[in-house]
DNA sequence: CCAATGTATCTCAGCGCTAAGACATCTGGA
DNA sequence: TCCAGATGTCTTAGCGCTGAGATACATTGG
């Protein structure tokens, strides 16, 4: 079964035969996926009146843990945005009610964020139709070809520097 | 050696042990991997003067072979974005004197956007170093273990019918 | 030949993000 | 104690993309 790289590849060999570009034999279906991916988890988090920012950062709070309580900072390092953006999107779920913020009692430029009850229900709601969209995406590797993936996404990851400092 | 997305995992079955959270192995890591390598290739871009959609556009011509001529909606289907981000993606790429947008001789609602020879040198100069950027992301894997990561991305793909209907 | 439908491209408002920087607050060393 | 630098949050201009739709042209069936 061919598919767009494969064509991309054999492109690139007839055009440039004096360059190794099996790279994107990786990097380009990694890039295709990610892409089909999104869209794919994007209609579930529709139905749910979501959207893949939203839920981001409810699920981060979720499972959190009680008291379900972070400050933006934990937010931004756990989605890998900027600040500016967290602050958006905090503005954004507070005016619906999803979460609030408040004072850091111990430091005064920070504040906490709590998802509210509304902000509970809705990701756990949403929660179990999203794992069922990713069983989906999944559904055609078996167990050995899924531990492979993971243990060269793994390896991939901390070649970029991703480890995680925090236990 | 933990990464965030084991934190993830073990956070979710605190919380919520009823649910199979497994999938997250694999689609955490691909969205956090993916976003990690868009901000690798981005440096090698902007190096050349260049981002990561203006290098799609550049490259997609280049590899395409002589007579370098496509149509945007061949571009568009290549690089999976709308046809309105393909007409800006041309409007900026014309105006720098990279690409040409000439009628099609045959169809008069469609045009042949070209490659000059200034997008043809600037693509040729950054794609050996773009491909180095992207050896290094890949270089902690062994020959094995890259040809089970393509396999098992190939299979994700088809499940999404990303299929390639032209050869 | 015409009408209806399909196709190719472009336009534009709106959206979320980044990058830069403002501002308040904290911290550690002199 | 005080100050310089670090840190946490927010603001905002600008950017590229989407989604909706406009426009022009092509194609098909009657």
């Amino acid at each position: 079964m061919a598919d767009h790289v494969d064509r991309v590849v054999r492109q690139w060999g007839a055009e440039r035969p004096d360059l190794d570009v099996s790279p994107m034999e990786v990097l380009g279906r990694l890039k295709r996926l990610s892409r089909l991916v999104d869209t794919e988890l994007k209609r579930n988090f529709a139905e749910h009146d979501l959207d893949a920012a939203s839920f981001d950062v409810l699920a981060t709070l979720r499972r959190s843990g009680p008291p379900y309580l972070l400050t933006p900072t934990g937010l931004m390092q756990s989605s890998m945005v900027t600040s500016g953006a967290i602050s958006q999107r905090l503005d954004r779920l507070e005016a619906r009610g999803l979460v609030t913020r408040t004072p850091s009692g111990t430091d005064g430029r920070s504040r906490y964020v709590a998802l509210t009850p509304e902000g509970h229900a809705l990701v756990d709601q949403a929660l179990p139709t999203h794992l069922a969209v990713e069983r989906h995406i999944l559904s055609g590797l078996d167990a050995p070809q899924t531990e492979a993936l993971v243990a060269a996404l793994r390896t991939m990851l901390t070649t970029l520097g991703d480890d995680d400092a925090a236990g």
